[in-house]
DNA sequence: GTCTATAGGCTGATAGAC
DNA sequence: GTCTATCAGCCTATAGAC
């Protein structure tokens, strides 16, 4: 996140190995190491030994680009939370609510299934009490939940669906979607499966999609 | 959860001081403690030091009494699973769908409310992969929802609700209810409170049961 | 920039006096 | 049963040769 000049220098190709091309590569292996690790045993039971082991560097390497382990945290979270809002794409006055939602189900569910790790990361911190992300959570989030509250009071007043309760909606969402990356080992074992499959993930966003599209009597879903 | 012989030998009065007495409180006191800190900090983060000192002990008195930290963390997770599944009540073929999923949501939303500490060492170990809960999934926890899929697909061919997949049901009631507990701050950030209050958790369990019964079709909700 | 060696602190667990 | 003192091991982080 902080600010550093373009690593091409004078009479360096663009592109090309040059000065920075090694540094971008150890950084975005020990950033990937750190994702798995993190998601797997949480900040406290992660050590920067397996996250170095599994970048394939040396301890004191993986300490030289980011000094500590609240930083490779940070910036592993930084890189999530840059998704988290933007990349679920709009729900906006103008469109149908049934679609509107089922997208925004649908992106969310395979957010689950593409990015577990992300997901999981963020579910540890927020049970932890969100050290790092309350003000995220006390600012940004709860502007979007309000700006989408607008939304669906809006569609309500137009009788397209049922006046509820945005914010529990959300959580509502969130909760149901998550739990496919969250808790993949429960919906396994309950399920019966190996591995969960594309199949399965489908399944789950039909199912959410009807139930919140049905239960919030939104028309024409 | 090892048999232990009766706690009071020959001439004590039974709930006296007695032998076990000092046992007995020193165990709770310590199972208390530690159900805290486990919540706060995960399995890896706690320390047999935080949890000695929040239970008033001297950290050997800790070890003198579980062994090992994975000890007290069983004791803690048997103690949680106990009430997992029964004290939900049954949810049985005879009983009317809308009143038995409505009690079941309010039950879970009221351990969440009453036992957050306890949802989020579950969740914990769940992220985690479920190394010591691993049975319980497949058995236990799977074949309860395989004997409660039976009962919906009941209610389902006598036309008392729409035929929905159980299993998936099940999933988003159980990450709908439990997110007031594991994703308590995220819930007051965004609602905006200082602490959830008694209206808030009323509040979510009408929320979720409406769109469960509704989304369903369950007759007379 | 890279990596070996190691400092310094905290952890789970135990020995042994009371 | 209780508790002080302590150990061995692992952790984060850094110094310093290359």
């Amino acid at each position: 996140m902080t600010a550093r000049p373009a690593a091409s220098g004078a009479g360096t190709v663009p592109g090309r190995p040059g000065p920075g091309r090694i540094r971008r590569r150890n950084r975005t292996r020990i950033l990937g190491a750190a994702e798995e690790v993190f998601a797997e045993k949480g900040f406290d039971g992660a050590t920067t030994a397996e996250i170095a082991e599994r970048a394939g560097l040396p301890k004191a390497n993986v300490h030289y680009y980011f000094g500590t382990k609240e930083a490779i945290y940070r910036a592993v979270i930084d890189g999530i939370m840059e998704l988290w809002l933007e990349a679920f794409g709009e729900i906006d006055e103008r469109d149908d609510p049934a679609e509107a939602l089922a997208r925004y189900i649908r992106a969310k569910v395979s957010y689950s299934r593409n990015r577990p790790l992300a997901s999981r990361i963020f579910a540890n911190e927020i049970i932890r009490g969100a050290p790092v992300l309350r003000d995220f959570l006390q600012g940004e989030l709860r502007a979007w939940v309000d700006e989408r509250a607008r939304v669906l009071r809006r569609w309500a007043e137009l009788g397209k669906m049922d006046p509820v309760d945005p914010a529990h909606l959300f959580f509502l969402i969130w909760a149901a979607t998550q739990t496919y990356a969250d808790f993949e080992v429960q919906v396994r074992d309950v399920l019966g499966r190996e591995r969960l499959r594309g199949e399965d993930y489908d399944a789950a966003a039909d199912f959410i999609t009807r139930i919140v599209l049905k239960g919030c009597g939104v028309k024409g879903a």
